[in-house]
DNA sequence: CGTCAATATTGAAACGTTTCAATCGGAATG
DNA sequence: CATTCCGATTGAAACGTTTCAATATTGACG
């Protein structure tokens, strides 16, 4: 066990402990010559400098918070991956925490990191009631709030504009032709959802037409298989030439219904178009048209916007929405 | 900014400093009242301990550090996942590390770690050469590798036994009738995929049968049907009557291209069965079949591991392997 | 050779805890 | 009333850095 200090480095290269924190650290000029006697000192030493020393008397702590929902998640574990990237360019640790949509869980990872004197808070948060976060962003640790808007609360955020992603998506299959899309996705309480159903039944009706809902319990393959069975069934007359679903697991069980229990062409018959662009996307039988969000772009940069909010010391809040995009494939019709 | 130290607390308690370190830790025996005292104050005054100056002094740290080869890869995210349940309950802090399997990065995540006096270290290495991990655990870090064999080195690990899952895979093919199965995966030099094919081949030769290698260039949908092509363009004569992948995406992959390309049923003409059994194993058109790799399980035993020989401070390094378990399911004929 | 400025180096005081020997105040005992 | 003992409390010394005013060293210049 190497227990190895600054005062042992300084007395074996012959110098004073400032002198080796100056080296250390880059924080005055050193000489050529001292500089080398010091580094020397430190590699036969093996000296590992204590970040809770350096952190105590600097006040400056190098670690960012990082509460997710569900880290097994494969959306989260992009945003942790981005969050990563950002972290490692200004050589921060990142500390992980996982609330399992729990609040009194993610309640007490706060507290954790709040002992830990984090740089910064990157959270998504369980529940509707933010004030927490909201009383320690007031205290001076910057919080972001990521893949969730603010609401009424003062905190910043990084999030994907819903909206103008369901929008996208039934722009894009009017434009190839579709009078007859339908929405699939629930529950309706999740936001995100909620709003992507609005921009695209705005769409829907700018173009005359309307956008029926075909609600599902959750946002998996299996729940996308059943409504998948439901739309299958319908008579002939009231078959929607298109499929915009919340997300593209969803979107994949509906295609697995239309290819077991029909000989619909998939797009020509009936269109489908998912949301989030995740990695099984274009790995289905038809490759997938989705609207991709960027999830490791977000949690880069909700870390890149943090950081320079403490720069600035800035007291304004900034919400950041990125666009989404869509990627055409061949579950789609071509404009 | 609240910076309210045990002084704060302990004046506006009318206490010493000591005091209410015993308090904060339930340390030493305190009165009744001046516990009440004690409290009132800190929620008074908000006062949160600061991580770095107790550590500073204890000499004892309250985090744990992880470094996997991909954090957005389902797999990783799941074994940080159960890591960070088994840091829940220890009330350990967990610094996440992403290699992106890149020997510099992951060696600067150890350095990282190592200035933070992580009480250990979890790893899945990325190059062969495992001695710069060797050394720190000799300095007194405990490192576990995590689906890793440590070889010839003197380090700790928790695997799960790919040979008997490649075993476990071939007995359930043959007793479901296969008289002619093939392997899928590679490439050859991951250890686990190594392993996978010589158990299965060694239970095959035990039959009677051989095990003809079909190498994919990496463990991916895509890959999988580029396989999946090869193996339906084939004489009908040679045609296999079962496929072992090594991963359920390669399965996914295969399924694919049989169902695309050919008319075969699965599983009466072509069974199927793949390994990890991700989430949507249980989605694909035809449920799949698959050998289960316990990730969560992996992670937090990697952690509660870590503490006892910590605890114990054993000089011994512990080899603990999980055996993985056949998950059922249509893709493959019943026994 | 003496002086001055510039540059290198030093020393010591924090930072906020934990820890432990020392002290204090009572209650029980003789 | 003096003593002993015991639990509750205190005070101060670390822990390993950073930081900054103060000192030492150097080189250039007159």
């Amino acid at each position: 066990m190497a227990k190895v200090s600054m005062r042992d480095v300084a007395s074996r290269a012959g110098v004073s402990v400032g002198t080796v924190s100056h080296v250390v650290n880059g924080s005055s000029k050193v000489s050529e010559a001292t500089m080398l006697k010091v580094n020397d000192a430190i590699e036969e030493l093996g000296f590992v400098r204590n970040a809770a020393a350096r952190q105590l008397r600097s006040g400056r702590s190098s670690s960012l918070g990082l509460v997710v929902l569900d880290a097994s998640n494969p959306f989260f574990a992009s945003v942790a991956h981005g969050a990563l990237e950002a972290c490692d360019v200004a050589g921060l640790s990142l500390l992980l925490g996982d609330s399992g949509t729990d609040e009194a869980r993610e309640s007490k990872y706060l507290d954790l990191f709040a002992e830990q004197r984090v740089n910064g808070l990157l959270v998504t948060p369980s529940g509707a009631d933010l004030s927490k976060l909201e009383s320690i962003a007031s205290k001076g640790t910057p919080v972001m709030l990521v893949d969730r808007a603010p609401g009424d609360f003062a905190l910043s955020s990084v999030t994907v504009d819903n909206v103008a992603g369901g929008r996208m998506a039934l722009d894009h299959l009017i434009a190839g032709g579709s009078s007859a899309p339908i929405f699939v996705g629930g529950p309706l309480s999740l936001p995100q959802v909620a709003d992507r159903y609005a921009g695209a039944r705005d769409r829907a009706r700018e173009a005359g037409i309307e956008l029926p809902l075909f609600e599902s319990s959750e946002m998996t393959i299996l729940a996308g298989r059943d409504v998948g069975e439901r739309i299958v069934s319908l008579p002939e007359a009231q078959r929607p030439d298109a499929v915009f679903c919340a997300n593209d697991l969803l979107a994949v069980g509906v295609m697995q219904a239309v290819i077991m229990f029909t000989e619909l062409r998939i797009p020509d018959d009936l269109a489908i178009i998912g949301y989030d662009d995740i990695d099984y996307a274009l790995s289905t039988i038809v490759p997938l048209t989705s609207v991709r969000q960027p999830a490791g772009l977000l949690g880069r940069t909700a870390v890149e916007t943090l950081l320079a909010e403490n720069e600035s010391s800035a007291t304004a809040h900034c919400d950041q929405m990125f666009t989404p995009e869509l990627v055409i494939r061949e579950s789609t019709r071509p404009v």
